[in-house]
DNA sequence: ATGGCGGCACAATGCCGA
């Protein structure tokens, strides 16, 4: 079973390529973030045709969240029932007995910024969801853009980005938090190549000159961590024409 | 050098993302 975290800055731009990319890659469950649609717009009818049943929960302009699957969706939640939040950015469901969270956690901004109080509170609520969820469901996994760069090795220069938004201290501190309740990343399971990021600024030919970030994570719980076999970057669709400025992480599990 | 790029909207400029 596949399972992957796409933020496609925009579904309605990006459906095209969210289904050439399903085409080309055999994906059991895709939690998809940004998708910028209000959910009278969700193009349903176009993943369903794919071969993917789909839940989604969207607001205009800004956030929204949608897991993509094979397999049927069970006991859906949309949102966090612990924490008041009028954006839409998180989705939890079961597939094939494994509780599956799709996350878009804020941004932040800056620092100094209102969105940045909001970010850590936000990152407070996730973590007594997942605690609560991880007690009810102890096969858990927590994919999507977390807005954290973990540690200065996800960070093409950590010097240049000290201090700042997504690499913060707290920010750091919230993603330890997570780690603490068992989570841990799929990714630093393996061997990985130097420098390889999630995210590239589209200005200043970020990408070409890989100035990125890695902020785009799954976590597994302790049960799913024996049984994955791989966690991989694939950078092929931030080559496409018009791509989004992240791309998706997959992570194979054995069931 | 705080902007560049890209998506979006009470759209032709401003907000936001990261």
């Amino acid at each position: 079973m596949k399972i992957a975290t796409w933020n496609v800055n925009s579904l309605k731009v990006r459906l095209p390529q969210v289904l050439q990319w399903l085409t080309d890659n055999p994906i059991d469950v895709l939690c998809l973030q940004e998708t910028k649609l209000t959910d009278d717009k969700f193009p349903l009818a176009e993943i369903n045709a794919a071969g993917y049943q789909v839940v989604f929960t969207g607001q205009k302009t800004y956030n929204g969240v949608a897991i993509l699957s094979r397999h049927p969706i069970e006991d859906v939640v949309k949102n966090n029932p612990l924490f008041e939040d009028e954006q839409q950015r998180l989705l939890t469901a079961t597939i094939n007995g494994i509780r599956i969270v799709c996350a878009y956690i804020p941004n932040g901004q800056s620092l100094e910024s209102d969105k940045y109080q909001y970010k850590l509170k936000w990152l407070n609520g996730l973590h007594d969801w997942l605690q609560q969820q991880q007690a009810q469901h102890p096969k858990l996994a927590l994919l999507g853009d977390y807005n954290i760069a973990p540690e200065d090795r996800d960070v093409h220069d950590p010097a240049a980005w000290e201090g700042q938004v997504l690499v913060s201290p707290p920010e750091r501190a919230a993603f330890v938090r997570m780690q603490e309740l068992g989570l841990t990343d799929a990714f630093r399971l393996f061997e990985q190549p130097e420098r390889l990021f999630s995210w590239w600024d589209y200005r200043q030919m970020g990408f070409r000159m890989n100035k990125g970030l890695r902020i785009d994570h799954i976590l597994l719980s302790a049960p799913l961590v024996p049984l994955c076999s791989a966690c991989i970057i694939d950078k092929v669709p931030r080559k496409w024409e018009q791509p989004s400025d992240h791309t998706p992480v997959i992570a194979t599990l054995d069931l």
